[in-house]
DNA sequence: GTCTATAATCCGATAGAC
DNA sequence: GTCTATCGGATTATAGAC
């Protein structure tokens, strides 16, 4: 592994635990076992370190999400793939959160990183609205109501589980949260 | 106004906005408009500081709890309650977000502070099971369905709701995540 | 590419005058 | 109760040897 993607790969999980001002490159250093200011020949500064973990995140979720759309053709299939996606990043420290987390911080970071925040929750957004549309036109979704509300209501449903969960350390909440979310999407 | 709590406003404030690591004494004494050693009168440390303005955050909430429990004879009226609540202290720029924002740099707060902040979960949770409950059996609600998995999909829906509403800035994504909720409430 | 050394700044906290 | 002044430490970032 090359010394920058395991730079990117320990700041990462410092970043979900703590926060954006909460780690130091220090730390992050120690754990690489190299110098800190070997950090500064791989990245030019803390910003655009977790700005490319960031992105690194991002596309991860954006090919789940075309991987998804390809291999599932019912709406409900989509989305459980995404419950349980949202689920296996959880269980690996890997999960949305990361965004929750940047997003706090927001007043502390560039406009690059706000920017790709934004588009993120768009891009999600759009996907599980066309889920919800699909899963109502072939009957996966056992529930009427408007795509656009389902989407928004999903998603804040999903991110405060994760957040929940990881809080108490405990994965089971996370399916206690969305367990009435399962039972509305057809078998 | 006494100092001390204009000291806590200020200071509640970037909280919510940066976290906890996210902001500097000198910039709450900066906006308050004494200087930083003052704040050391009022409160020993950063941390005392920040877990006064917690307990004060969830002893309000806890009161609005009572109140509400008092007021509302059926569970689905304590439920709307709950979400309009919530949404007051979102406009306000007062919102559930704080305990969010504190959860994420859980490593660097005392005990002190984490204790307080798994108690406020807590009694949130079971306050809204309570109102399951009720509405279920009043006839208030009108999904069937385990009054514990509700809670907490209802609890993870409004904190991902407002998480989502607060980083657009923008409190028509509030309303729309939790809509399809509100339908499911007997009016 | 990684190191040592250090600059420049910021931060939480303390001491002591008024 | 609030001020000025400052300590001690941490943090981001740079300079330059190897």
């Amino acid at each position: 592994m090359s010394t920058r993607v395991t730079i990117m790969d320990v700041a990462a999980e410092a970043v979900r635990n703590s926060g954006y001002n909460g780690f130091s490159l220090d730390q992050i250093a120690r754990d690489v076992g190299i110098q800190k200011s070997s950090i500064f020949y791989h990245f030019s500064s803390k910003t655009e370190l977790v700005a490319a973990i960031f992105r690194r995140y991002s596309n991860d979720i954006f090919a789940f999400l075309d991987q998804t759309t390809i291999k599932e053709a019912r709406g409900g299939d989509r989305l459980m793939a995404y419950l349980l996606e949202s689920r296996k990043l959880l269980e690996e420290g890997k999960s949305i959160c990361m965004s929750i987390a940047l997003n706090i911080d927001q007043e502390n970071l560039h406009a690059e990183i706000i920017d790709d925040l934004a588009v993120f929750h768009e891009t999600n957004i759009k996907w599980l609205i066309e889920a919800f549309e699909l899963g109502m036109r072939d009957g996966s979704i056992l529930e009427e109501g408007d795509p656009e509300e389902k989407a928004h209501a999903f998603l804040a449903l999903v991110d405060g589980a994760q957040l929940m969960a990881r809080s108490h350390k405990n994965v089971a909440i996370y399916d206690t949260a969305t367990a009435l979310a399962r039972s509305r999407i057809s078998l």
